[in-house]
RNA sequence: GCUCCCAUAGCUCAGCGGAUAGAGCGUCGCCCUCCGGAGGCGAAGGCGCAGGUUCGAUUCCUGCUGGGAGCACCA
């Protein structure tokens, strides 16, 4: 389907070079010509602003160049008129005749609906959630989920092929002190008295004793005298077969599980630093040779360490790459990893990360352009942090501490969907304030319903419908009234909406175009009725062909947040 | 102290340099009850402050105020 405002600057655009070349209008290279709906319905469907940007390049009031655009301009098919409104827009008025066609595009398109050309043949590449498995996903990690598996969706919609991963590291402290925490659970578990430690290094979650009693109830005391590998490999099976558990409740997906072990297998982080080293943004010392006395000052002199010269990128400080143990830092294999993202030859990646990576993300770019690669195929979405309330009171995450609120309690209190419209309807550089208690209440402060309820009814009408034998088939969608077609235009504007989505990377302009178009719905629902006895039956048909035409523009809407398409509620 | 994000209606949030700044909830009033009332119609109510750029600023820039996050030889 076409994207209308595409093809209105198209046509905007043959109609300014018309006026050029009949005089009418200098000579002036054309500009961008945006056209989007206006604020107000008296005011057409679409507008331009172009003669009022056009002023002072042509030296012309903008009404006058709006008219001289005008009269140069032959309608296309689809709109109906296009006239001149002080102070010099340009608004344009869709064909109805045009409109009714589209109730058959729209219903031919089906779940296919507006799928783009514009990332035809490009590859995309998306990474999000990303955490270490040494604890279950939080609320706030879910933020990202939500950000990535919508932005992911809005991508393919756009047309490019996308992937969808999942980047972690199963090696290192944390990992460590997993094993050992299970370890001594299950010890505990073995009804050993044990005692457990009170830092940092000990997991306190509760799912932890649960994973022992498991233990036990497998391998009995068999491992009574292990160290902590083999219940740091038990550990970490269980806490990512309960990540994956937990995600897909949400409908979020991984294609690939990228090990960043595997950067060190290879030799990539090795590759990768030899080759900054030729490049000469290597240096090895105990302190960052450009640093001011504090900072060099807190560094300390803990030994030769192998720092990156990430200043000469504008970088507020050097970066160490390796320690000075001779151990990499989580920098040089971040830096490989994306390397290798951009070697994979993807057209466009993505990594959704809470606002506290920004510096690592930075450093990252830094690392890959003193590589000598482009990172502008390289993008962030930083998300801002969910704060949980709970009785008018902030609820404090911790993972290690064993104080948290899993994702999985928020859908269990709320339900998958409420979960995916609350977080991925704000926008990203915003905080999300998330209301335990409103979330629990099913009220309809959760726009959630009111979108559902759209889909809900199409469904319950088809239902009605196949009750007392009414067909749309061969329906004449001409009979369609001035209510339905206000509802097709709405419909109509989803392409735009991917378009925007996709270009700006911002997948939450799905979940308000989605509440749109059911406030757009439900006036019409209320007065437009099919089966009711006053009904003609030819006109029966056609509302029937609309409600069909409606209920695949919502399943569509949905479907793009990782929502489900409910025929009941 | 430095870097980044945010500030829009009573509350939670949209708003891609353009016309009269939108929605949900809450409040107030009204309607509908033969396809599911988690419904429909209407009202009141707002761009933190001060400059600047622009024909035009909620949008871009600077400063201020007030929130939040990050400033490791952790990951």
């Amino acid at each position: 389907m076409k994207l209308i405002p595409h093809e209105i600057a198209a046509h905007l655009g043959d109609a300014i070079r018309a006026a050029q070349a009949a005089g009418d209008l200098p000579a002036f290279d054309l500009p961008v010509i945006d056209i989007k709906p206006p604020k107000h319905a008296n005011q057409g469907d679409y507008a331009a602003s172009v003669a009022l940007a056009l002023a002072k390049t042509a030296g012309l009031p903008p009404l006058e160049i709006a008219n001289r655009i005008l009269k140069h301009f032959t309608l296309p098919d689809f709109i109906a008129a296009a006239e001149v409104a002080p102070p010099g827009y340009i608004n344009l008025r869709l064909d109805e005749a045009w409109l009714k066609t589209q109730v058959e595009a729209i219903i031919a398109e089906g779940d296919a609906l507006f799928t783009l050309e514009m990332g035809k043949g490009k590859r995309a590449l998306v990474e999000y959630v990303s955490a270490n498995p040494t604890g279950p996903i939080t609320v706030g990690r879910t933020r990202g989920g939500v950000i990535g598996d919508s932005t992911a969706r809005v991508l393919e919609a756009a047309g490019y092929t996308v992937e969808r991963e999942y980047y972690f590291n199963n090696a290192g402290r944390q990992m460590r002190n997993l094993g050992n925490s299970l370890r001594l659970r299950y010890l505990q578990a073995l009804g050993r008295e044990i005692e457990l430690p009170t830092d940092d290094s000990f997991y306190q979650g509760e799912y932890l004793i649960e994973f022992a009693e498991d233990l036990v109830k497998e391998r009995g005391d068999a491992l009574a005298n292990e160290d902590w590998q083999p219940f740091k490999e038990y550990a970490e099976k269980r806490m990512f077969d309960w990540i994956k558990t937990s995600l897909a409740r949400i409908q979020v997906k991984h294609d690939v599980f990228f090990n960043e072990n595997s950067l060190y297998e290879t030799g990539a982080i090795w590759n990768v630093l030899e080759e900054l080293e030729q490049r000469g943004y290597v240096y090895k010392a105990a302190l960052p040779e450009n640093a001011d006395e504090q900072t060099r000052a807190e560094v300390g002199g803990k030994g030769e360490a192998v720092w990156f010269r990430s200043t000469q990128f504008g970088d507020t400080a050097d970066r160490v790459l390796v320690k000075s143990s001779g151990e990499p830092t989580y920098t040089l294999p971040d830096i490989a990893y994306h390397k290798n993202k951009l070697d994979r030859g993807y057209d466009l990646c993505v990594n959704c990360l809470g606002s506290d990576h920004l510096v690592q993300a930075q450093v990252v770019k830094y690392g890959v352009r003193a590589l000598g690669m482009d990172d502008s195929r390289l993008n962030v979405i930083l998300n801002q942090m969910v704060k949980t309330v709970r009785d008018g009171k902030e609820v404090r995450m911790s993972t290690r501490r064993g104080v948290f609120d899993t994702l999985d309690e928020l859908i269990d209190q709320t339900s998958a969907d409420a979960v995916r419209y609350l977080i991925g309807s704000r926008s990203p550089t915003n905080h999300v304030l998330f209301d335990l208690d409103l979330a629990v209440a099913q009220t309809n402060d959760n726009p959630v319903y009111y979108i559902q309820n759209a889909h809900v009814r199409c469904a319950g009408i088809f239902r009605e419908a196949a009750a007392r034998g009414v067909s749309d088939e061969g329906a004449d969608v001409s009979l369609l009234g001035a209510d339905e077609l206000r509802f097709v235009r709405k419909a109509l504007e989803l392409g735009e909406v991917i378009e925007a989505a996709a270009r700006t990377l911002e997948a939450h302009r799905v979940a308000f175009y989605a509440l749109e178009l059911a406030q757009t719905f439900h006036p019409i629902y209320d007065s437009v009725r099919v089966l009711h006895s006053e009904v003609p039956p030819p006109l029966q048909g056609a509302r029937l062909r609309f409600y069909r035409a409606a209920q695949v523009v919502f399943r569509r809407a949905l479907t793009l947040m990782g929502m489900n398409a409910p025929e009941y509620m």
